[in-house]
DNA sequence: CTGATCGGTTACAACGTTGTAACGAGCAAG
DNA sequence: CTTGCTCGTTACAACGTTGTAACCGATCAG
């Protein structure tokens, strides 16, 4: 079996409380007993047993991730750079699947597996501003999107309204003005949809540009499917539109292939933005010209600030961080061609 | 904090360890001691410390999983599966990139790392059969995928061969006999490229078609960028042909996107069939016919074989499981349109 | 009535680590 | 020469759990 700190000892000749001195970097101990330890360690290839050391010190060296779903791009990217951020802080990540279900992302706060990791990292779905009460958690807890403000807790987020503002004006600079939004939740005010609609109206005002129902398509979850089926709705209605705002990048790809598939030309009939900046943007025909959020700055956000709790002692304020957006133009929305790397 | 099994017996009025006895079931317990015990537990909310249960154990109760990277959709796809599979068996998965490089894939084997699970799902990229011995490890390991055959290790992956021939086969009987390859890795002879040009050349041979080499276009990774690009290098060389095989779904992608930049009409002038059924195959435009490799299946039978030598004491002779494929017919070799759910 | 047996419970030890206290040896100062 | 201190090392205890052995009272057979 693996070596132990006896073991290690024994090979050494020194009392086995000394090798954990050793590795620990105490002080009080004499340079030639250091070197003769540490050649017994390397001899013997040692690794302290990472559940002895967690049930002595109470850390894991794990952190949580609960998403809705890996096979949502945008949540399989996000997994990506969280995972890559925690690696460079020598911090593995358990990654839990909610499928965006309320009840199970309760279970994800309260869970037996809570004791696994030291600190979760939560993008919620299914819970609204009624659960915040829910995060008054006893375990370092970082938010993620914008189900719930104003929570108890750290919460990272992207500047929802005014990228869907910029996007919706890269619209109108582009002399669109029958702008249709795939997507909505009727009657939301937080929430990513909510939020996006708002900037979208913003930026409709600032231009003299009328708000108009009839261009406002809901979708529950915001799959590909769900795109398709609202442009199909959309089309339906028979409302003019020379532009369409997909809430996320999936949702304007399936509204773009129905599009497509009824022989509209993009950008020239209908410009198409979406949200998120997936890699499938670059490649889809048209590319997708998108809302790049800043995924990668959240993920390493709020893998830091979680660590950070992790390691504090003082119980630190909330804080609420945004990641920089920036809009990136796509042939959906007249850019020239470009494939390649 | 959190209860300990002391706590419970001071509630419940007994020695510590009998509460051990009642939550292991252990015989020789009064019932109504146990009830007391129980009610006790329930009203302190009593959870056993995994720490110090791993610690005693020598289980941690979840388990890795290595792949390349969840940027790219099959591993998503794979990794959400695992997950859910994983999750009904009341273990947690602790999910390593390694980004297909060799280096950081033999570290995933021997990494301080696997002390934080039972046991290794491993999907290599960047080993080859030369590394076969780094697989003879002191934990329970399940390979996934093509690089590595005949190692000492359980092995599940999918019908390569037959898959990628049947593949071949649906082109041609679909009136095709120009078929180009997008993915090939020139000499590789296990693999997945290597494996799936083989049923493609299995597939020529059957019906009296000529295998030529200018219609096999190598790519390395196996990203929309390199399909795109693959195509572009195609289209260069001139030579005629009538469909496409994408090694995977992604390939077949971003080839599909030049061939439509290039104005030809997929599927009348271009079949293209890809491989693995990631879910976007279903919404480009045109959606793309592919092999389901039996994701699920693979998932499922992994999880399973895994948990099976974690749980066995007797060492169990390695197994090698291949998953069942389909074809999945879609628009890009001609099938009818249909888009929703 | 006594000794063996069995059911119910408890005591002890161990998993491997780490923090704190204690210990002995050497050295400087009084 | 002794006292007091520091340095290097060691001993002990604890984290919370679980397996094994031991214990005690009661029941039953002889």
């Amino acid at each position: 079996m693996a070596a132990t700190l006896r073991d290690v000892a024994q090979v050494a000749g020194v009392s086995f409380k000394t090798v954990s001195n050793v590795i620990h970097n105490h002080p009080h101990v004499a340079p030639e007993t250091r070197a003769r330890v540490m050649a017994a360690i390397d001899q013997l290839g040692y690794r302290a047993n990472r559940s002895a050391r967690s049930l002595r010190s109470g850390r894991t060296g794990a952190i949580g991730l609960a998403v809705p779903e890996l096979s949502l791009a945008y949540f399989a990217e996000l997994a990506d750079e969280v995972i890559t951020v925690a690696d460079a802080h020598g911090v593995v990540v358990l990654i839990e699947q909610t499928g965006g279900d309320r009840r199970r992302e309760l279970e994800a706060l309260s869970g037996d597996r809570r004791q696994m990791s030291d600190g979760l990292l939560f993008s919620p779905l299914g819970l609204g501003s009624d659960d915040a009460a829910a995060l008054q958690v006893d375990f370092p807890l970082v938010l993620l999107g914008e189900r719930i403000f104003d929570g108890p807790v750290d919460h990272v987020t992207m500047e929802n309204v005014e990228a869907a503002r910029a996007a919706t004006e890269h619209l109108i600079a582009g002399g669109r003005r029958r702008i249709a939004v795939i997507g909505a939740h009727e009657g939301e005010r937080i929430g990513s949809a909510g939020l996006r609609v708002a900037g979208y109206r913003a930026a409709l005002e600032a231009h003299g540009l009328d708000y108009d129902d009839s261009l406002v398509v809901d979708a529950g979850p915001w799959h590909r499917v769900n795109g398709a089926e609202a442009m199909q709705q959309l089309l339906a209605r028979g409302v003019a539109f020379d532009a369409v705002f997909g809430l996320n990048d999936e949702l304007a790809l399936g509204a773009l292939r129905v599009l497509r598939m009824h022989e509209f030309r993009v950008p020239q009939d209908v410009a198409i933005i979406g949200f998120d900046d997936i890699d499938e943007a670059k490649y889809s025909l048209p590319s997708l010209t998108t809302v790049d959020p800043g995924r990668r700055e959240i993920a390493r956000i709020a893998v830091e600030l979680l660590l950070e709790r992790i390691g504090g002692s003082a119980p630190a304020p909330r804080r609420e961080l945004r990641s920089p957006f920036r809009i990136v133009q796509r042939e959906s929305t007249g850019a020239p061609v470009r494939v390649g790397a």
